[in-house]
DNA sequence: GACAAACCTGC
DNA sequence: CAGGTTTGT
C-alpha cells in the first residue's frame, strides 16, 4: 500500500489540509469556476497526483444541502459503501469501484482501475458471459487531458443495465438523482409537517438513492429480521462468493454483484447457507430463479421502472422472500417510484409517537394492513415524493439509535391534522 | 381477510 | 428480541 501526500499546498491556505489518506487521498476543495462545465477547471498547479491505478480526482456540482453522503451511503438504503477514511466513501457502483467524497459545493469521485484478470480468485464461475479481457481503459496516466466528459471511459455493465454508455459523471447524477431539487422537497414537507421540520433541520441531504434493481432487490430480501451490520456482512460475502472481482484497495477486495445467473445456480443455497444467510439462502436462490424465469431477467425487473408502482409493487411480491416491507424498499430505491413508503416497525412506531395513535391501532406487528394505513396516511401528507421523506425520517431514527440519542425526542408529540389520515390509493 | 408463530443467527 | 416473510388458523 502506498501513502502519497499532496504536495504544493502553495498558497491557498484557505483549502483543507491535505492529510495522509493511506490510499485515498482527498480532493482539495478547489471550486469550480460557476458550473461551467468548462473541461479543465483547475489549472495544473492545484489537482492532486492521480492514484495510481486510479482515475485523477472529477467533482461535479452538487451542495451538500442537496446530498450528504454520510447519510446516504449509510442509512440503510445500501449496504455497498464503506468509508474506508474519515469523509470518503468507497464502493462498487454500475460495475467499478469508486472513492467518494464532498466540499461544500461539489461532490468529487474517483474510480479505481480493476485488476488484470487473475483467475486465481473464486468466482461464480456460472453462466456469465465470457470475460471481457484488456479492458480498454481511458486511463489519464500522468497527463494533463480535461477533466470533462468527452474522454471518460465507458462500461462495461455487470449486473446493472442501462448505465452503458453513460459517463462516470451521468452514472453518479444518475445514482444520486441529482435532478431531484432536494431542498424544494424538504421545504414542502416542512411546511405541511412540523416532526418533519424538526427532524430535517439535523439531517440535511437525505435523498433516495436509484439502485440498479437486481443489486437492490437482492440486498433487500437478506434484510429481514436482520439488522445493518449483519446485513452489510452477508451482503459482502454474497458479493465475494458469488460476483466477479474487481479489485483490492489496502486489505479489502471489492467485487461486482452477482447476475441473476449466479445466484440461480445449483448449490447458491447450500453455499449461503454455509454463509450464515439462514433461511434467507433458499429465498435469494429462488428469487432468483424466479426473476429469470417469470419477470424476464434483469430486463424485466429494469422495465418495471415504466409501470405503475401497485403494479411493481405486485409483481415483486410473487417471489419468494419478498413481501410487501421489501417490495416497496424496491420500489423506492431501484424502481422508481417515489410514492413507495417501506413501513417497518420503526417506521410504525415513529408513526404512532409522532403522528397519532389511531396509526395501526390494534396490531401487535406491522400487519398488511397497518402498512398499508401508515404508506395511505405518509403519502396523504408528503405527497407523491413521500418514499423520499421516510427516508429522512428513518435515517434519523437509524442515527439515533447509533449516537447519543436525543432523550427529549422520544416524548415529544407533533399534532397531525385528522382529515389526513384515511385517505386511500 | 386478518392475526400469531416459525424461521436463522447474532448482539 | 430483531428494520420480515411464510405458513397455518
Amino acid at each position: 500500500m502506498v501513502i502519497l501526500r499532496i504536495r504544493s499546498c502553495g498558497s491557498h491556505a484557505k483549502l483543507p489540509r491535505p492529510e495522509l489518506q493511506p490510499e485515498h487521498r482527498r480532493p482539495r476543495a478547489l471550486s469550480r469556476g460557476g458550473g461551467g462545465g468548462s473541461g479543465r477547471r483547475n489549472a495544473m498547479n492545484s489537482r492532486p497526483a492521480p492514484l495510481p491505478r486510479a482515475t485523477p480526482w472529477r467533482s461535479l456540482p452538487c451542495p451538500r444541502a442537496e446530498l450528504r453522503l454520510e447519510l446516504v451511503l449509510c442509512g440503510g438504503q445500501t449496504f455497498r459503501w464503506t468509508e474506508t477514511s474519515p469523509g470518503y466513501w468507497t464502493g462498487v457502483l454500475a460495475g467499478r469501484v469508486w472513492t467518494l467524497t464532498q466540499s461544500e459545493e461539489q461532490l468529487w469521485y474517483t474510480l479505481h482501475e480493476e485488476e488484470k484478470e487473475d483467475s486465481s480468485r473464486e468466482e461464480d464461475g456460472l453462466s456469465e458471459p465470457p470475460q471481457k479481457k484488456g479492458r480498454k481503459q481511458a486511463q489519464p496516466d500522468g497527463s494533463h487531458a480535461g477533466t470533462s466528459e468527452p474522454s471518460e471511459s465507458h462500461l462495461p455493465g455487470e449486473a446493472s443495465q442501462g448505465v452503458d454508455g453513460l459517463t462516470p459523471s451521468q452514472i453518479l447524477q444518475d445514482y444520486f438523482q441529482l435532478h431531484v431539487n432536494l431542498s424544494a422537497l424538504y421545504q414542502g414537507w416542512s411546511y405541511v409537517d412540523s416532526h418533519f421540520r424538526e427532524v430535517a433541520i439535523k439531517f440535511p441531504g437525505v435523498r433516495v438513492l436509484r439502485q440498479d434493481p437486481v443489486e437492490c432487490l437482492f440486498s433487500f430480501i437478506c434484510t429481514s429480521n436482520n439488522h445493518l451490520s449483519r446485513i452489510t456482512n452477508m451482503i459482502q460475502h454474497l458479493c465475494q462468493a458469488f460476483g466477479r472481482r474487481l479489485c483490492q484497495l489496502d486489505t479489502k477486495t471489492y467485487h461486482a454483484f452477482p447476475s441473476l445467473q449466479a445466484m440461480a445456480g445449483a448449490d447458491t443455497e447450500a453455499r449461503l447457507r454455509d454463509l450464515g444467510f439462514g433461511y434467507r439462502a433458499r429465498f435469494v436462490s429462488e428469487s432468483a430463479r424466479a426473476v429469470l424465469k417469470t419477470l424476464g431477467g434483469a430486463a424485466g425487473l429494469q422495465q418495471l421502472r415504466s409501470v405503475p408502482y401497485e403494479q411493481a409493487r405486485h409483481a415483486l411480491c410473487t417471489l419468494p422472500g419478498v413481501g410487501v416491507k421489501v417490495a416497496d424498499c424496491v420500489c423506492l430505491m431501484a424502481l422508481d417510484k417515489a410514492e413507495a413508503v417501506p413501513v417497518d416497525t420503526h417506521i410504525w412506531q415513529v408513526a404512532k409517537r409522532y403522528y397519532g395513535q389511531e396509526l395501526g391501532m390494534g396490531a401487535r406487528s406491522v400487519t398488511e394492513r397497518v402498512h398499508r394505513e401508515i404508506g395511505n396516511f405518509f403519502r396523504s401528507l408528503w405527497g407523491p415524493y413521500a418514499g423520499w421523506a421516510q427516508a429522512v425520517l428513518f435515517c434519523a431514527d437509524l442515527r439515533k439509535y447509533q449516537e447519543s440519542a436525543d432523550p427529549d425526542a422520544k416524548h415529544r408529540c407533533v399534532k397531525v391534522p385528522r382529515s389526513s389520515l384515511s385517505t386511500l390509493t
